[in-house]
RNA sequence: GGAGAAAUACCCAAGUGGUUGAAGGGGCCUCCCUGCUAAGGAGGUAGUACGGGCAACCGUAGCGAGGGUUCAAAUCCCUCUUUCUCCGCCA
């Protein structure tokens, strides 16, 4: 959400912005918010002033009644009444101006970074750069699901009875791993300067349609029967909520947060072979990262944040390549992404494993997301990063780790957390 | 889950329908007095959002949130949230 003030006194950079965008359709939005927030001003004004009437009017009628002038007091009454059915019908148009504008206002993209290359959607991402040689090793490496049944690590098909499409169990080794690399993750990001939280895994309406479109909530959110509770589908969803409607004074800024949770997500519609497995699920655990800074501190954030997700990914000998997306591919509420993505020398491509925002002011706008300066209150900048997000990073783990007699090697930073095994190895 | 109590500004707190957007205290700020310290005296002090205005400033909203009653609501009614006490249940 950008300020209405940006598209009062500079329509056309907002214009510029939506076409940088391909999102030529919402372009009449612009000159359609102008004018109903010009009505709505104007509505608002009169509101105002028959508001200021009611009240100077009940406090005449109040010192009629003090001196027992009955007739003088109902009077003036009647008057109020009349004005108050004014107000009433000047309400109405408020609050639907308002909604209009809000709605509208919604569909605005923020204004995304000068250097964001010009593109129409993912195929228009620009690598950026490449961390670690990308390996394709002299065997062939199997489906990621085969690989983790030889290595008795995983049960697909109990899962799908008990739970259904979308869910596994993770076993043995591999279930260990799983949670090594989120503790590893942890640490590594305690060791940063972050503090680690644990959040709510659930939160409520209000917070869910303040951080996501209701298309958005409706292709993730799982509700929760008879409460007035969702499933987060991120652990952002409840880190950023924590902010909704604050205040934070100057000195705390910025705050750095990372945070563990389970992940729930509907993931409607149909998905390919590559994205099935444990690459898609309903339920998936990730290690995130947020921070809340001032505005003039966001873009060397931004550089910090998916520069560590590199770090932890060639920490763990995974090839990674970072890759900057393009205007028509950046969420609306985002001025610059960077998704950091891991080699799959079975596909022999990268494939997402973290994805890096800066939302500058557009967030804290729609959450009411300050802080507290001498001279007044700012709305805060906010970011967010995957740290990662096992089981999917695992793809990337097992498939560069695979040796050729099928076992999973495991890099030394992992090495403490596996309980001193430096491999995976097939169950005979 | 049951029963009860509560939510007012930076903090504590008074306030059951009309000169109360809010007494009083603490804190904080300014000044005075006091030759250190301590104490005393005078004054000031809600932040916010929105609308209007070049501005000084004016207006509107705002007493946990949202509705309602009324000419008028911190005050009466309803719903929700949170906190506290007791009971029950429970990792």
């Amino acid at each position: 959400m950008i300020a209405i003030e940006l598209i009062r006194n500079n329509p056309e950079l907002v214009k510029e912005n939506i076409k940088k965008k391909f999102q030529h359709e919402k372009l009449p939005l612009v000159d359609e918010v102008l004018t109903l927030d010009a009505e709505l001003r104007k509505y608002k004004q009169q509101g105002n002033e028959l508001r200021s009437k009611r009240n100077t009017l009940s406090a005449q009628i109040g010192q009629y009644m003090r001196n027992k002038e009955i007739e003088r007091a109902n009077e003036v009454k009647a008057e109020v009444v009349k004005n108050n059915e004014k107000i009433a019908e000047i309400e109405v148009k408020e609050a639907e101006l308002g909604e209009k504008v809000k709605q509208i206002m919604m569909q605005i993209p923020n204004i995304i970074a000068p250097d964001v290359p010009i593109g129409k959607n993912d195929t228009e991402n620009v690598e950026v750069k490449r961390y670690l040689e990308p390996k394709i090793p002299d065997f062939e490496i199997p489906y990621h699901v085969d690989i983790l049944e030889k290595l008795n690590g995983i049960d697909i098909d109990s899962a799908r009875r008990t739970s259904g499409q979308g869910f596994y169990y993770l076993l043995g080794d591999i279930a260990r791993l799983h949670s090594a690399v989120l503790t590893y993750a942890r640490d590594f990001m305690i060791d940063k300067g972050f503090t680690y939280v644990i959040p709510p895994y659930m939160i409520r309406s209000e917070v869910v349609t303040g951080v996501m479109s209701f298309a958005e909530m409706d292709g993730m959110m799982y509700k929760i029967e008879g409460e007035d509770l969702y499933l987060i589908g991120t652990s952002e969803h409840s880190m950023i909520g924590r902010f909704m409607n604050t205040i934070i004074p100057e000195a705390q800024l910025p705050l750095t947060l990372t945070s563990y949770s389970p992940c729930f997500r509907k993931e409607k519609g149909a998905h390919g072979l590559e994205e099935r497995g444990i690459y898609r699920i309903h339920q998936f655990e990730k290690q995130e990262m947020i921070v809340v800074c001032k505005p003039e501190d966001s873009s060397t954030w931004f550089e910090k944040l998916y520069n560590y997700t590199v770090e932890l990914f060639t920490s763990m000998e995974i090839p990674v390549r970072t890759l900057e997306c393009c205007s028509g591919d950046l969420a609306d509420l985002k001025y610059k992404s960077i998704d950091v993505e891991a080699w799959s020398p079975r596909q022999k491509k990268y494939f997402e494993v973290g994805s890096c925002s800066n939302l500058t002011d557009a967030q804290a706008r729609r959450l009411g997301i300050r802080y507290k300066t001498e001279k007044g209150n700012e709305f805060a900048h906010t970011l967010n990063n995957t740290v990662v997000a096992p089981p999917r990073m695992l793809i990337a783990f097992i498939e560069n780790h695979l040796q050729a007699d099928g076992s999973v090697r495991i890099p030394k930073v992992l090495q403490p957390y596996m309980g001193g095994k430096t491999e995976i190895s097939v169950k005979k």
